[in-house]
RNA sequence: CGGGGUAUAGCACAGUCCGGUUAGUGUACCUGGUUUGGGACCAGGGGGUCGUAGGUUCGAAUCCUACUACCCCGACCA
C-alpha cells in the first residue's frame, strides 16, 4: 500500500502535489497558473462554502454580486491598496479581436479601451464606488455583504489551491457608524473562519493580529488564522481586516449621524479561498492519501460489496441497498459501489486514496452471521459489527473520526510548538519546522531582519496573548509578549 | 522575474551523449475466458503531429535556435 504515492518524509511538496492530482480533486489547465478544480475536489469546496455561506447568513450576512472589471482610476484611490497589489494585476486593454492575415485571430488595435480595467484581485474599491451611493445616513448602516466569486493574482509561482492566478473565494465587506463596531465585526468574522476550520476542517488554528509588515494593503489590523501543517510550515488560511476609515476617505463615503454631523464610514472586509482546500490536504492526509473530516466529505460512507458470481452478488447487493437506504435516512451520503469492472481490493485502496472516511465491507460471509465489517480511514482499522443498529454504529464512528482528527492535528501541533528565548533556541527550532514563541522589539526591521537569516516570519501576535517582560531575540530591546513565528506557505 | 531541471501513448519511463529498418517497456485501455475478504491471471488487440515553431541534413525523438508548459531553489504573495 501506498506506493501510488510519494511519502511525505521522501518529499512533502511532492506527494502534495500527486495527492492532489491523483484523488482528483484538480489538475493544472492549458492556462498558465490556472487549475481546473475537478468534481471530487469541487464538492469538497461546495462543502465548505455551504457550511460558511450559513455562517455567514446566521450572522446577519448577505450575498450580493460585484463586477469582475475594475476600472483602473478606482485603484489608485487608496494609496497602500494600489502598491499591495499592482505587481500582480491583469488588465484588460481591448474589447475586440480581428481576423488576422494569415488566419489567425489578432487583436483589434481600434477597439482599444478608453479606460483599462483590471481584473479584481479583490473587490474593495468597486465595492465602496457603490457603497457611496448606497449610504446616506446613520440609517443605511450597516451594511453587511458578502460575494462569493473568482479573483485574479499573477503569481509568479503557483501550486494548485495554495497559489494559483485565479482562485475562488468569498469576500466579506462591511460599512459601519462606529470604528467600535466596525472592530467588533472584524474579530466577529476571524472568530466565525476559527470555528469554521476547527469544526468542520478539523484543523486547529491560531487566531491573532498580523503585524504592520504582513499586514492586508490599506488595513489598520489585519487578524489571521493560522494553521501548522505536518511538514512543520504556517498556512494562512483566512483573514479578517480592520479598515479603518482608509477606504471611505478615498471613495468619499460619509453619513449623516443622529446628531446631524457628516461622519466618513468605518469598514471591515475578510475573506478565505480556496486555499483552504490545500490547507484541508495538508492538515490531516497520510501516505495512503487523502483523510477527509467526515463533515467536508463529499462521499461519508462507501459500501464495497465482495461476491463470487452474479448469485452472490445479487443477495449482496440487496443487503447494501437496504444499509445504504438506512443510512442515507439518517441524512448520511454513502455510495453503494457495485461496479463489478473493479476487484474489491482495488476499490479499497481508491477510497483510502480519496480519503471516504468509513467504508464498509460486505460479503456473503456477513450475509450469514449477519454481520459486516467497517473500516476507518484515519486510523485504517478495521472491525466486524452487527449488521443490527448500523446508523447508531456508523454516526458515532463518523464523530469519532472528526473528533479524532482534530486532536491528532491539535497533538502534533502541541508537539511542535516551542518557546525560544535566543536566536540560537530560535533557529534551531525553526529548522526543525513547527510555531516558535519568541519575544520582538515590535519593528519592521528586526521582523525583516529575522525572516532574512532564518526564512521564519512573524505569523500573529495571538489575541489574548499572555503579558510578559522579556527580550527580543535579535535585539535585546525589551517586549512585553511573545509572538509566534513560523515558516509559512 | 532570476538560477537549475524536465517535456516521447491516459499515466510512469527507456531511447537523445555518438542522427540511419516499422520508436520501445511497464501500467492503464478494449475483447474473450477464469477470478473476486487488500490494487487478480491467461490469451489476443487498439492507441504516438516524440511539447510547439523554425533550421541543419540524403535522412531528426536524437544536432542547432526560439517559444511554451510543468517541477525544484530564490524574490513576491492568500
Amino acid at each position: 500500500m501506498g506506493k501510488f504515492l510519494t511519502k511525505r518524509e521522501e518529499d512533502y511538496s511532492q506527494w502534495y502535489n500527486e495527492l492532489v492530482i491523483k484523488a482528483d480533486l484538480a489538475e493544472n489547465s492549458a492556462v498558465r497558473g490556472c487549475m481546473v478544480i475537478k468534481p471530487y475536489g469541487y464538492a469538497i469546496w461546495e462543502k465548505m462554502r455551504d457550511a460558511l455561506d450559513k455562517m455567514f447568513k446566521d450572522t446577519g450576512h448577505v450575498n450580493a454580486y460585484f463586477p469582475l472589471f475594475i476600472p483602473k482610476s478606482f485603484f489608485s484611490k487608496e494609496a497602500d491598496h494600489v502598491e499591495g497589489f499592482a505587481k500582480e494585476c491583469a488588465v484588460v486593454t481591448h474589447y475586440r479581436l480581428k481576423n488576422g492575415e494569415n488566419g489567425g485571430i489578432e487583436v483589434d488595435p481600434d477597439a482599444k479601451l478608453e479606460e483599462e480595467l483590471i481584473v479584481r484581485p479583490t473587490s474593495e474599491t468597486i465595492i465602496w464606488n457603490t457603497y457611496k451611493n448606497w449610504i446616506q445616513s446613520y440609517r443605511d448602516l450597516p451594511i453587511l455583504c458578502n460575494q462569493w466569486a473568482n479573483v485574479v493574482r499573477w503569481e509568479m509561482r503557483t501550486r494548485l489551491f495554495l497559489r494559483t492566478a485565479e482562485f475562488l473565494w468569498q469576500e466579506g465587506h462591511t460599512a459601519h457608524a462606529t470604528k467600535e463596531e466596525a472592530i467588533a465585526e472584524t474579530r466577529q468574522m476571524i472568530n466565525v473562519y476559527a470555528d469554521f476550520a476547527e469544526n468542520f476542517m478539523a484543523m486547529p488554528v491560531i487566531k491573532g493580529h498580523k503585524t504592520a509588515n504582513e499586514r492586508f494593503a490599506g488595513a489598520l489590523d489585519t487578524l489571521t488564522i493560522e494553521a501548522l501543517m505536518q511538514d512543520g510550515k504556517a498556512l494562512q488560511s483566512g483573514t479578517s481586516h480592520f479598515l479603518g476609515q482608509n477606504f471611505a476617505k478615498a471613495f468619499d463615503v460619509k453619513f449623516a449621524t443622529k446628531e446631524g454631523t457628516e461622519e466618513y464610514v468605518w469598514a471591515s472586509s475578510w475573506g478565505v479561498s480556496t486555499r483552504l482546500m490545500g490547507a484541508l490536504v495538508m492538515a490531516h492526509s497520510d501516505d495512503n492519501g487523502l483523510v477527509l473530516p467526515p463533515k467536508l466529505a463529499p462521499i461519508q460512507v462507501v459500501i464495497v460489496p465482495i461476491y463470487k458470481g452474479d448469485e452472490q452478488l445479487a443477495l449482496v447487493r440487496e443487503a447494501g441497498n437496504a444499509i445504504m437506504d438506512e443510512l442515507k435516512a439518517a441524512g448520511i451520503s454513502v455510495k453503494f459501489d457495485d461496479r463489478d469492472t473493479h476487484k474489491p481490493g482495488w476499490k479499497f485502496a481508491e477510497y483510502e486514496l480519496k480519503g471516504v472516511p468509513v467504508r464498509i465491507a460486505l460479503g456473503a460471509r456477513d450475509l450469514e452471521n449477519g454481520t459486516m465489517e467497517i473500516a476507518r480511514r484515519d486510523t485504517l482499522e478495521k472491525n466486524t459489527y452487527k449488521r443490527e443498529g448500523v446508523t447508531e454504529i456508523i454516526k458515532n464512528l463518523l464523530n469519532d473520526i472528526q473528533n479524532n482528527i482534530f486532536q491528532k492535528a491539535l497533538k502534533y501541533r502541541k508537539e511542535h510548538t516551542f518557546t525560544a528565548n535566543n536566536m540560537d533556541e530560535f533557529k534551531e527550532h525553526i529548522e526543525k519546522g513547527g510555531f516558535v514563541n519568541a519575544h520582538w522589539d515590535g519593528t519592521t526591521e528586526t521582523e525583516l531582519k529575522i525572516k532574512e537569516m532564518t526564512k521564519a516570519t512573524i505569523r500573529c501576535i495571538p489575541i489574548g496573548n499572555t503579558q510578559e517582560n522579556g527580550k527580543c531575540i535579535l535585539t535585546g530591546k525589551p517586549s512585553k509578549e511573545r509572538v509566534l513565528f513560523a515558516k509559512a506557505y
